[in-house]
DNA sequence: TAATGAACACGCTGTTCATGT
DNA sequence: ACATGAACAGCGTGTTCATTA
């Protein structure tokens, strides 16, 4: 039994969660997983985010809505191409069990590390 | 800033709170450690005893009462050599600047644990 | 057998670098 | 600059193996 739940699953949660609302792209979702934890002193590295919607994708359960033009910069007139992220058709099914795992994991966790202080500290 | 606390400060810790009550040596630790845990689902793994106080002997917090010979077994008479840790002079008030780092850690992750729960479910 | 710990392999993570728009 | 992701390096961890009493 592992010790405590990797970055990879738990950061993948927080991807599905945002594409539940809408779709998105690697920068964006990795800003928004910043915003929800900055307060909790931890800044996930770009890098994750990229290697945990690749295997998403493997998983099958979200697929990219292959390269779509986005807002042209209004000075220079560049295009930014980026790869929107959606659910594939059975995507959100199976990201239930997906997530449904990772709860236990997590519950888990917060209850081992509860533990721990209740059994060094108090 | 790194995701979660590692296996080996939480392990040391529990090392601390089983030395703050008596001598021990690895395998009586390991034990024991696993009989807190083992209701949260974890068990740790022998080796990581060893490198955990290991690293509590290079940091001067504990010692190795060198070799002391425990009970003969009934039947044979052989006679187990054991290493038993214990506190230096210093260690214990070592061990409280350990601990409240460790104990920062603990509730950190605790914290960001219970926020990606909250953010993802109910 | 109990006890210690070395040694090995591997996966995860953080940083940097490369590429393209 | 933004966006993607490959590539590299290093640490932590889990398993196995070796040694000794």
């Amino acid at each position: 039994m592992a010790f405590l739940i990797g970055q990879r699953p738990f950061i993948k949660l927080y991807i599905l969660h945002i594409l539940d609302q809408r779709q998105s792209y690697g920068l964006e979702m990795i800003s928004e997983v910043k915003r929800y934890l900055k307060e909790e002193g931890y800044t996930p590295p770009q890098s994750e985010i990229y290697r945990g919607l690749n295997e998403l994708v493997t998983a099958g359960i979200i697929e990219t809505t292959h390269r779509i033009k986005k807002d042209h910069n209004g000075s220079t007139g560049d295009f930014q191409e980026i790869i929107l992220y959606k659910y594939t058709i059975d995507g959100r099914q199976k990201a239930e069990m997906f997530k449904r795992e990772v709860k236990l994991e997590l519950d888990r966790c917060i209850g081992m590390l509860k533990q721990a202080r209740k059994d060094n500290f108090k």
